[in-house]
DNA sequence: ATAACTGTATTAAGCACTTAATACAGCGGT
DNA sequence: ACCGCTGTATTAAGTGCTTAATACAGTTAT
């Protein structure tokens, strides 16, 4: 299955992002037994080496703990966690703030567009 | 100056993006001529093809007007301009709303969030 | 007309990412 | 002991993006 490789950004980037995502989330609880790189690679569609570079990168970050031979693992490291989503939240947050302001729009404009929106799209005022 | 070329999205999409807030938050205004290839490249400090390759797309898109020969001018068409604004702020927060959902935050905490931060980060409630 | 600009096209090279196909070392269950 | 799992490493090929160095056709100002 020879990818077309488009416009994203690199794979292993995303991959790192939506398991960061997904354990800042307790989709995958701390100290949880972490799924095999084949097994993600398989699941994800992708090639192991790739998943591979995704699990480098989140290890580095201390989210997963690797015992070399056996499997990995989610870090027990709870404030870890914590402060990581929050941190993606404020992240998140800010740069849909910047994006907005640099539209023109004034901090009442954002603050009504939320309101009116939720969580639907075309947020009705009916 | 051969670039590293790192983790990011191709650069002639990045200066698509931004170029096309900066048409939407009126920066460049409807019918005003814009700057040459060159000029552009230059300042942006990327080669002229890649900055080339950002303003074919920005007129496949109908936002620039190209004549051949002589400059380009942005569209005059602010029916258009004004829904591109409009879409990209419908984007940027569904994105981020999708983005906190899936971290675990309801509807009530996200707008909580948006009114403690407001414009500035480390939103004090005092 | 001439010079300086405009958009556009071409060729060549380098680089990061991805895939494919292997291979090896250590742990665990049977 | 053996088989299957784990993470890890290596080599090769293909692809898209970016840069560099040109070149050409048509407009515009002098």
């Amino acid at each position: 299955m020879p990818w077309t490789m488009s416009n994203e950004r690199p794979i292993y980037i995303q991959l790192v992002e939506r398991i960061t995502r997904q354990i800042a989330a307790g989709t995958y609880r701390p100290g949880e037994r972490f799924p095999s790189v084949r097994d993600l690679a398989l699941e994800a569609a992708v090639n192991p080496n790739t998943m591979q570079r995704a699990m480098a990168t989140l290890e580095a970050d201390g989210l997963l703990i690797t015992s070399r031979t056996a499997g990995r693992t989610v870090t027990t490291d709870e404030a870890l966690i914590r402060s990581i989503r929050e941190q993606i939240a404020r992240t998140e947050y800010e740069s849909f703030y910047r994006s907005m302001e640099e539209l023109g729009y004034t901090e009442e404009e954002i603050l009504q567009f939320v309101r009116e929106y939720g969580s639907n799209g075309k947020g009705g005022t009916s």
